[in-house]
RNA sequence: UGCCUCAUGGUGUAACGGUAGCACAGCAGAUUCUGAAUCUGCUUGUCUAGGUUCAAAUCCUAGUGAGGCAACCA
């Protein structure tokens, strides 16, 4: 009797866990994985389900572990590639598989051995139908299916020629081993399903070892089984085949475990696409630059357009566990991503697009050094010396000529406040030859540094930031957004119509920036926000020691309606 | 015209027969040397119809709607 506070499991999944471990099953153990199929990259699908399945293994240690497991069953789509980025995008969450490092590929020998003993006790048998028979004999939705005519050869002769197909004696497609269950089921996936095909394929792994290869149907209960998995996690379209999971758990004698499947909604998130199919077409189609495109919702994107780990898993987290096929909104997890960036970020000024502001009564030749806080969320991350003098920019966006109702930035004849430097008043807006504004000649205040208030003038409602010009940085920036323009671009293609055309032209702007001198050192893989922009990042791949190239992660809110 | 699963504010979730709560978004206000952050307040919800019960989001029945299922893919 324990008088701790009980903490309610947070979703079905881990109800029925905590169940388990309070009625001693498994020994209280829980041992689940994470079984991609190494066919290309991790998403913010992935996510969740590697923050449920490496989450749990977390929450109920010591008793507790997650393995990482490669659904390697089909050699023609599989590539070593994929397992290594894999790996580094589940490091990269912050989870770690320790020493359970698995591939379905090491099972082939005792999956074979399972399937011989199934095809001895009459429970499996090889069929010689063509894939279209098979196809027809299955029947439909409404209709049963029709046992095929070598659904009843003797263990003998099937043992004989499942033997023959391993040695290579038939052709692919020529012949299959499906499990004896019922072609009457209701449920598709018990009318006999196809269990072992013949593929004369290289595989990643075993190479030229093995031309059958076992079905995700038949190996992956039987993984879970042999690695004594107690809950297999996936996502709900697998629902129809746990049935077929449970008969092969019970049907397979000596197995060393008896784990069962639960399954949950997979993520959908608003202004972009999860699934690996569509993503690929943009990859293939060059509507992105790559797989780690930071517009792109993968893991390498994600974490290349500056997205952190501790954003991703709080937003797991808060989508939570169930069985409907919701759909998330981005803001949520911008949301993470902003809570998260603000306590880390170091500030820096940035001005995107700059307009010149000369300040007509600050000496010529005269450089000062004001001193700016590093990040006002953390007192320990200090300050920083950032040079100020008579030619500054602003950005284009904090001067109105003509302005707005309540904008309460600069206009002419106006006042604003430079952040940690003073107040400057516009005295005259200086143009082209074609009219356009190319710089503001402003005078400043000087009693009111240290944020003084101006004596005999209105109160000044705008704070900007501001870099000087001489020392200014000119960096590339690349301004990310939302991949596509509508919520949902699947549902506005319908059947029909193509996702692609709802793409959002304007998920990539490049500028080049005005940046304090401070970021010259700036290296590849750093957080900043730019104040009352944005947060910030050191692109990975494309940035110099000394050249750093800054990615949009995202924009700090903003409760200004601007009119543009 | 089959089977399986699901249905709580705009969105995502909680409530396990007994006060419909939280977060995001939105809207106000306070505060602010970031129109950020922070703080306060507000708006908005149990798919429909029957039933069981002192009492139903919760149990039952029917309907409606949504998702899934007919690869030798996973």
């Amino acid at each position: 009797m324990s008088d701790a506070p009980v903490s309610a499991p947070k979703d079905f999944i881990r109800e029925l866990i905590a169940a388990d471990v309070a009625a001693q099953r498994n020994g209280g153990w829980v041992i689940t994985r994470f079984p991609p199929e190494p066919n290309g990259y991790l998403h913010l699908g992935h996510a969740k389900s590697i923050c449920l399945n490496f989450g749990l293994a977390l929450e109920n240690a010591p008793h507790a572990r997650c393995h990482l497991r490669f659904d390697d069953t089909n050699p023609t789509k599989e590539e070593t590639e994929y397992v290594e980025s894999i790996k580094a995008d589940v490091h990269w969450l912050g989870f770690s598989w320790g020493n359970h490092l698995y591939f379905a590929s090491d099972y082939f020998e005792k999956l074979y051995g399972f399937a011989v003993q199934l095809i001895a006790n009459g429970f499996a048998y090889v069929d010689d139908q063509t894939l279209e028979e098979v196809r027809a004999n299955r029947g439909t939705l409404t209709a049963p299916g029709v046992s095929s005519p070598f659904r009843d050869r003797s263990p003998a002769e099937n043992l004989d020629l499942f033997a023959r197909m391993r040695a290579g004696e038939f052709a692919e497609g020529a012949k299959i081993l499906r499990a004896k269950i019922d072609m009457a089921s209701p449920n598709m996936n018990l009318r006999d399903p196809v269990i072992y095909r013949i593929l004369k394929a290289h595989h990643h792994r075993t190479g030229d070892a093995w031309c059958i290869y076992p079905m995700y149907d038949y190996a992956h209960p039987l993984s879970d089984a042999l690695e004594e998995i107690t809950h297999s996690l996936c996502t709900l379209e697998f629902e129809h085949h746990r049935p077929l999971y449970d008969w092969l758990i019970d049907h397979v004698v000596g197995l060393p475990a008896k784990p069962y499947q639960r399954e949950f909604a997979r993520l959908n998130l608003t202004y972009t696409v999860l699934s690996k199919r569509k993503l690929l077409q943009l990859v293939k189609e060059g509507l992105v630059a790559g797989w780690d495109d930071p517009r792109m919702p993968t893991i390498s994107g994600i974490r290349r357009r500056g997205y952190t780990p501790a954003a991703v898993r709080a937003f797991c987290e808060t989508v939570g566990l169930t069985k409907f096929p919701s759909v998330s909104e981005l803001a949520l997890l911008e949301h993470c991503v902003r809570e998260d960036l603000n306590k880390n970020a170091l500030r820096v000024y940035g001005v995107l697009r700059p307009l010149k502001v000369v300040l007509t009564n600050y000496p010529e030749n005269q450089v000062e050094e004001v001193e700016l806080v590093n990040n006002p969320e953390d007192p320990s991350a200090g300050t920083r010396k950032v040079p100020l003098s008579r030619e500054l920019y602003i950005d284009a966006e904090d001067f109105m000529e003509n302005p707005v109702a309540d904008f309460f930035r600069l206009v002419p004849g106006g006042e604003v406040r430079l952040k940690y430097a003073f107040c400057i008043i516009c005295q005259e807006v200086v143009r082209d030859a074609s009219g356009g504004i190319v710089e503001l000649r402003c005078t400043y205040d000087d009693a009111t540094r240290r944020g003084a208030k101006p004596v005999g003038r209105p109160k000044v409602k705008g704070t900007i930031h501001w870099v000087s010009a001489a020392q200014a940085l000119d960096v590339e920036v690349r301004m990310y957004d939302k991949l596509f323009s509508v919520a949902q671009p699947e549902e506005a293609a319908g059947e029909h119509g193509n996702f692609t055309d709802y793409l959002n032209p304007n998920a990539l702007e490049v500028l080049t920036a005005k940046l304090e001198p401070s970021v010259a050192t700036a290296g590849p893989g750093v957080h900043y926000q730019f104040e009352r922009v944005g947060y910030f990042f050191t692109d990975p791949k494309d940035s110099k020691l000394g050249k750093p190239i800054f990615n949009r992660t995202v924009a700090l809110k903003d409760s200004f309606p601007k009119v543009k």
